[in-house]
RNA sequence: UCCUCCUUAGCUCAGUUGGUUAGAGCAUCUGACUGUUAAUCAGAGGGUCUCCCGUUCAAGUCGGGAAGGGGGAGCCA
């Protein structure tokens, strides 16, 4: 019997009046003794149900309270009402689950977006997060379409890892052993991991990116897409300790061919949402619009959510090196009339936040992707230039949010990537396995990693990214 | 981890130079009204002023500490 509901979205959309129709869901509001406002979580549109005065006893009524689940049966008709086409004249009403109105946390109020952070499992009830959760849904869903579409492997790579040589950041141990102190331990008094479940120390991953490798030198084309995990003690708007990553890794790619792949693939998961989620982006647009209104003039962005997203779907990212980005910086107005926390004085030093924010949201205005930075900022595996002194790194930075890509064309030569481990310390023995790729049939090869949460981000316009995956984790933070 | 701001009713917030019974809007409850769009109108209930210690005749208000939260920075995706 449940079957036979019709689901909002698709009762709003039709044009069909005058049949019956059973709908269940959840109440939002109840006015004026007589309209529920009915949603159920196919759209960000609620339904107008229409209890008739007198046609319903004063014991039903009173249970249609904000949050209880009802079952409603009667007719579609046209609205006799404004602002709404539809609306559903109630035969029957069914109580499904009753919600305490006293006790209910979320009341027909706007909340702010703390407090519905603290009552993660509710929010999903609201507007604002049904759209958010709605649009994550579309983009995971076109991301696999993308790379199926191109004939991508979907590669599962391990979330448990006893590799902890890649450097990306600190890791959460995984282990068997006790923790009161009587787990077996080495002459020198560290812990022996000989007797614990893998039999050696290990940890969850922090990326899936070597394990990618050595499959796209099988595949040619492959992309992970699975949750990552740092141990950092991260405390900003844009990190999580539990994240969602995308790995592409491509064989006979360069560092052009990965900035293409990665610019096609943002722009068609982007296009891909506007064209699915094209009322929950609206409502969020507008959210944001209302949000914008509160600051100072001088904070506000100049362009909405539609206009920013339209913006990146039909122009190219800017490209530059890192050099170039550093004469720009070094020699625009910002710099020179020390606005800058850190002034750019030369070659060589890591951006901060601050120089890709003016990068990007100040000279450009638009996405812009770095690329070929100095070897001593960037990681072991990425290809040396024959300048002997840059990488070919590319990292592609967002307005409003920075860095949402980071990328490489891999050190394929196999002396070159030991002499690069050596440098910087990373034990051979260790990496057998990921070295074996490059003596067996090494190939060119290129890929990147792309942050999820800060994608969806981007596309919600959302500041906060505890507020775009569903059960944040994050320092001081593992609460449902 | 560092810097900075904040913590008063279910929620969002006022609360004057320290002063006697701590306020508002929304929400909730009761009643009225009945084609409403976060309905409207009237009334009612609702407080360990985050916690601990101190200064004072007297602390929501001043000082110290702790916890929690926001924003920024670093690390990065």
């Amino acid at each position: 019997m449940f079957n036979k509901r019709i689901k909002i979205k698709a009762l709003l959309a039709g044009d069909k009046v005058n049949f019956d129709a059973t709908v269940m869901g959840w109440v939002r509001t109840f006015r004026n003794n007589q309209f529920i406002a009915l949603n159920d979580g196919s759209t960000n549109n609620n339904l107008q149900v229409v209890a008739s005065l007198g046609e319903f006893d004063e014991s039903i009524l009173k249970r249609l309270t904000t949050g209880a689940c009802i079952k409603v049966t009667g007719e579609v008709i046209a609205s006799l009402g404004k602002g709404q086409k539809v609306e559903l004249k109630a035969a029957t009403i069914e109580i499904l689950g009753d919600s305490d109105a006293e006790k209910f946390p979320l009341q027909p109020k706007k909340h702010s977006l703390e407090f519905l952070r603290e009552i993660a499992h509710l929010r999903f009830r609201t507007n604002t997060f049904g759209a958010i959760f709605r649009v994550r849904h579309s983009l995971a869903f076109a991301i696999h379409k993308f790379f199926n579409d191109k004939g991508f492997v979907y590669l599962h790579t391990p979330i448990i890892t006893a590799s902890d040589a890649e450097g990306a950041g600190e890791m959460f141990r995984v282990t068997t052993l006790p923790l009161d102190g009587s787990a077996p331990k080495n002459e020198d008094g560290s812990i022996s991991f000989k007797d614990d479940f893998f039999g050696r120390s290990t940890n969850l991953t922090v990326s899936g990116q070597l394990e990618g490798e050595l499959a796209a030198m099988a595949f040619s084309d492959i992309y992970t897409f699975g949750p990552t995990f740092r141990a950092e003690n991260s405390n900003t708007t844009r990190h999580l300790a539990e994240f969602w990553m995308i790995e592409p890794e491509v064989a006979f790619n360069d560092l052009e061919d990965n900035m293409n792949l990665a610019e096609e693939f943002i722009r068609y998961i982007i296009k891909y949402a506007m064209e699915s989620n094209k009322e929950d982006l609206e409502f969020l647009a507008q959210r944001l619009e209302e949000e914008e209104k509160q600051k100072p003039q001088v904070e506000r962005t100049e362009m909405g959510l539609l206009d920013k997203l339209n913006f990146v779907v039909n122009n190219d990212f800017e490209r530059l090196t890192y050099t170039e980005a550093i004469e720009i910086l070094k020699e625009s107005n910002h710099n020179k009339k020390k606005k800058f926390q850190y002034l750019i004085e030369g070659w060589g030093v890591d951006l901060q936040s601050e120089h890709e924010r003016y990068l990007v949201e100040k000279h450009f205005k638009k996405p812009v992707i770095l690329t070929n930075y100095p070897k001593d900022i960037k990681s072991f595996y990425m290809r040396l230039n024959d300048d002997g002194k840059t990488v070919a790194a590319m990292d592609i930075l967002a307005p409003g949010i920075g860095e949402i890509v980071g990328g490489s064309q891999r050190e394929e030569r196999f002396d070159k990537l030991t002499q690069r481990m050596k440098e910087m310390h990373i034990p051979e023995e260790e990496l057998s396995w990921y070295l074996d790729t490059r003596r067996f049939g090494a190939c060119p090869h290129a890929g990147f990693g792309l942050g999820f949460e800060r994608l969806v981000q981007f596309v919600t316009g959302m500041g906060n990214i505890r507020d775009v995956i569903p059960f944040p984790r994050y320092p001081k933070s593992a609460e449902f």
